[in-house]
DNA sequence: TTGTATACCTCGCTTCACAAGGTATAATGC
DNA sequence: GCATTATACCTTGTGAAGCGAGGTATACAA
């Protein structure tokens, strides 16, 4: 009930799409190549996935979309609102603090 | 249907409750705190969280439970099975490539 | 006796992430 | 001319997480 509770660990994808889109606009199948590539293959994020996150993050108003045709196919440019830029710093913050949190845990006190 | 393809990022409360107790047998409570301490509060899970995750884990075979009545309370002590630690190195190599390309994305050649 | 710490538990909700499938065009290969 | 691949978008259905809220019970302190 609008606790707006976020997972822990979850909202990985939107956080790495908003850091891309603050970088420069790009189109959804644009995103998900760059992200495969830049992520060496880590991060895959299937288009059932995708296009559902573009859409969510353009209804909560973090993204502008901009309709643009090229080569008879449409392209769906998105790009980082105010309020997009505000919110990637927070998730940047909170991937940080939960990564640090499960490194101290990962590395507690032995070796094997 | 049993595709059993982990959710990205899911599954941090799988590995770091797997990793505690890759050091030694706790029981659940004592699990929670040692999680939120050592975490630097960053990793604090819900009694919601841990149990029904143990008891899935369990179920899994990846833990052995061991009742034991402590001063008129009963605590219920954890430990990994082989199982559970093949798991555990498993989860751990996906954290690391995970968490890498995100910060590979993350990093990303640029400066703002 | 009221509250706090210990110690376990379950139910129900929501949000995610995902696979699978669908539409359509352009370019490439045979 | 025909099939396949790449580009580019989309939705539906499912399942599993993770979480809050709430519930039981004992021990100890105020």
């Amino acid at each position: 009930m609008s606790k707006g509770n976020p997972n822990l660990m979850s909202g990985v994808p939107e956080l790495v799409v908003l850091r891309l889109l603050a970088r420069q606009e790009m189109y959804g199948y644009e995103i998900a190549r760059a992200l495969k590539l830049g992520s060496r293959g880590a991060l895959d994020l299937g288009e059932g996935v995708l296009y559902p996150a573009l859409h969510a993050l353009e209804a909560r108003g973090l993204l502008r979309a901009r309709s643009q045709p090229v080569d008879g196919r449409t392209r769906i440019y998105y790009a980082l609102t105010a309020r997009g830029r505000r919110r990637l710093e927070r998730l940047i913050e909170n991937w940080r603090h939960v990564s640090a949190g499960v490194e101290l845990i990962l590395g507690a006190t032995n070796r094997e």
